[in-house]
DNA sequence: CCGGGGCATTGATGTGGATCAACCATGGCG
DNA sequence: CGCCATGGTTGATCCACATCAATGCCCCGG
């Protein structure tokens, strides 16, 4: 299917270029629908696609030699993934694989780096975000390097509440506990205890709901990275 | 001291660049000599320079609020850091200190993102250096999921070795092995058992002197990244 | 209403790596 | 020549997490 310019224009990563130039982008642009649990890029493939996802969720996957695999993030919209490996032509580092039913735009790769050498706006844009995912990673890094399981999940939980101010929190996990194991580096047993642990810290669960009923103490205990780096993203 | 056009020109991540926009470069960068053991970039504070490495050494690493430190990379003549952090205008995610006696490029961060967003060759030559950073952070997060410190040694000794078809090699490690423990991710201690573990494979060592008998045996092992990813960088 | 198949929790045990501590080589220097 | 500082190795113990196994829970279909 064929996107619409409105449908490019509205995505944030799109948003400081001018209309001609989401035109361009538009003409090289599918609107894909998939079901849940369908590959959308394959670890060692040459990129094809740039894909953005507008709904659904997508998991970031890379696999050993020895068939281990490392779950390295869960997407949700509008976030976009591969884009990396298009820009410097090089095979997927990950698998890309629908969690749930999605739907995405796949913009064609070479036309995609054509249009980057051309227009310095998109270039620039583009340069932003993949240094945003860069600093990203790199957290990633850091964190699995420095931080406890219970920590890295009380972190996770902590940059659910939005507000930065407030001492109580209400919400849902957006995925299962089997997934979010795995993005945070662990065993679903793992999680288990360290939700046990984190009971102290005013963390209580009902299934996919947590209600954390102490963010200062919590935050105490799991020292999100707000702390660190301060205006940070 | 002012860097020479010249001297701009022939750092690798400038070579795509005609005379005039690198006399622009030149005109926003200034050379600096420093000893060792000295800060250049502070964790947390605001971006100054984009620093490139011509001689000597430098370690990235980055502290958690406990005050434990993790070391990202060492980094090598020429290579460049702190870009992501220049090109967002977002605070420093690492420090980054000399190892060695050295001499860099500092290039203002702000004159440098005027000139990006006016020349798109610039955008796009920073864009490709960018991605490629984003690969090898997303290859050490799999890593640091995946690897146990043994095959990480082994992974990174096979990457001093040029010849990817030899059976042999011969060389020195570039730095001490307290920071090749920490650019592994691990003790000191453990360093010296993951020598010890990979004596069976075929590796000797002298001091900083390393020999590899049995290249074979050791890939078996450790299962370096280009078996992962063909055409890898 | 009952039985079964996921998902989540809990327990027991094994492993990789950290930590603490002692020891050994080396090399610079009085 | 001997002293001590430094970097590297080795051993003992501890902690975080993986793994294996059993059980509980809940929904769903018969």
């Amino acid at each position: 299917m064929e996107a619409t310019v409105d449908l490019i224009e509205s995505v944030p990563l799109f948003e400081p270029l001018d209309t001609a130039l989401c035109q361009r982008i538009q003409a090289i642009t599918q609107v894909v629908a998939v079901e849940a649990d369908q590959v959308l890029a394959q670890q060692g493939a040459m990129p094809e696609s740039f894909h953005i996802l507008l709904e659904g969720q997508v998991a970031l996957a890379s696999t050993a030699a020895d068939g281990t695999t490392a779950l390295i993030e869960v997407l949700h919209p509008i976030d976009h993934f591969v884009l990396a490996s298009v820009l410097t032509r090089l095979p997927y580092l990950v698998t890309a694989r629908t969690v749930t039913r999605a739907r995405l735009f796949a913009i064609d790769a070479l036309g995609l780096l054509d249009l980057v050498e051309q227009e310095a706006s998109l270039a620039n844009t583009l340069l932003r975000s993949v240094s945003r995912e860069f600093r990203t990673m790199l957290r990633q890094v850091r964190d699995l390097k420095l931080r406890t399981a219970a920590q890295r999940l009380g972190c996770y939980l902590l940059a659910r509440v939005k507000d930065s101010e407030a001492q109580k929190a209400d919400f849902r996990l957006p995925f299962d506990k089997g997934l979010l194991a795995a993005r945070l580096g662990c065993r679903q047993e793992n999680l288990s205890r360290a939700f046990a642990t984190l009971r102290a810290y005013g963390v209580e669960t009902h299934g996919s709901r947590v209600i954390l009923h102490d963010i200062p103490k919590l935050k105490a205990l799991a020292v999100p990275d707000e702390l660190n780096d301060p205006a940070v993203i």
